[in-house]
DNA sequence: ACACTAGTGGAACAACCTGTCCGTTTCGGC
DNA sequence: GCCGAAACGGACAGGTTGTTCCACTAGTGT
């Protein structure tokens, strides 16, 4: 199974030529597209930012389609699946993330930083009404984020580790913790979003306090009045 | 704003008669079925618990049928609905909630039965692959659990009351606080189930650090690996 | 043993989804 | 203006969902 050497050479790849299929997909963005299919293409994607958001994921292709006063076959033309629209419209969201932890890597207080890190992430996810537990559920092995998000993950990991050393970290701290608390905010759900991100706002205050080296008992931001239809079953 | 949950007034309770026209239904259990409808019943039961708990909510009920080698018109016959199947199959975990609930009321030291409550709550819910998450997104207003639910929600709000008078629990905490940690509970996810129950171990012990009137920094559960693909981006 | 009916499973229905085709409309350089 | 190509939208295909119909099967009281 692991030599299948001797066989020919796959027919196709030995041209000196190597134009490789199609993976790469290097020009994503719109080339050069007519003035009318600019402004559908853009706002087709205002309106999937703000009802994915809103809404989740689950809305249809269609709905979005019609939303922004497209046909489907519009919507496809530009965006060939719904993985790709979903993709690119929370592209933006993305490099939000990765300036949020640079700026808190900027931060010569780390602990500091690393707090704002966890407050500004919690809140920005709470906006997006989950975006990630639902990106992450519907498209699983999708994300073609991997460069972002190991950029991301690498300053995380240097905060974490420099709010350690500064000694305000507890020290059994790890990244997967600061992951496995931003899944946990993303499961918050609430009225609206405000009350959203007013829960994520309390909730990044009490992961900050769970995770402390030297915690102090201080004021936290209001609680929110929950659907109490919620966790309880 | 300082009065969270507690002002409801248990809706139902008013009416001598009480004929409603059939919300409460009352006999739900089998009546008396043939033998082999009793069995195929219980056979469907418990593949949909099984089921539901390993794979969410999302499986389609075709499936349900399939693994139970019925066909789905006598799924059908017996659960009327998606819903009334989803219900029935968690009652059990429903019941054990609040077991849990009236387990750490009864302790003496309310803080300790508070602590045993949201790390019990907490891995229950992660066995069950976010049932809670799942089950509430996907039927908002069916659950009609209500009686349990405020049930359990009593004994709560007593645990709680009591934490606070015993000077282990932060005085701005507030029930729900609770609600909001068990949501975000639901939230994570992990590669299988025993990950996700040490997961929900961890963070329930994080959890308890951040409510606590008199915080220490000591030992947790051990760190799990998770998904990086998830959270991040 | 027998009939009578509760119970059954497979096919079918309606609604919805993502993704495609094709005749028509509109842009944009001349 | 004009005309070719780009862009459009309504209808179509194929799939999955929850739910129902119906001819047949198999328990059960006699």
């Amino acid at each position: 199974m692991t030599t299948p050497l001797t066989s020919a050479p796959v027919p196709g790849t030995s041209g000196p030529d190597g134009s490789a299929p199609r993976p790469p997909e290097p020009a994503r963005p719109p080339r050069d597209l007519r003035s009318d299919a600019r402004d559908n293409r853009e706002r087709i994607l205002q309106v999937a930012r703000t009802t994915f958001a809103a809404e989740g994921i689950g809305v249809s292709m269609r709905e979005v389609a019609r939303r922004a006063g497209v046909g489907p076959a519009t919507l496809y033309r530009r965006f060939p699946t719904k993985e790709a629209l979903v993709t690119e419209a929370f592209g933006e969201q993305m490099v939000r993330c990765t300036t949020i932890a640079e700026d808190g890597l900027a931060d010569p207080d780390a602990w500091r930083g690393l707090r704002t890190v966890i407050e500004q992430v919690c809140v920005l996810h709470a906006l997006d009404r989950g975006f990630t537990a639902a990106f992450v559920t519907a498209f699983p092995r999708a994300v073609d984020f991997t460069e972002e998000r190991t950029r991301v993950l690498r300053s995380l990991a240097e905060l974490v580790q420099r709010a350690k050393d500064s000694g305000d970290l507890r020290r059994d701290f790890v990244l997967d913790d600061l992951i496995m608390l931003i899944m946990a905010n993303s499961g918050i759900r609430a009225a609206s979003r405000e009350a959203a991100a007013a829960s994520s706002r309390r909730f990044a205050a009490l992961a900050i306090q769970s995770i402390s080296a030297r915690p102090a008992v201080g004021p936290l931001p209001p609680a929110v009045r929950l659907p109490l239809m919620a966790a309880m079953h």
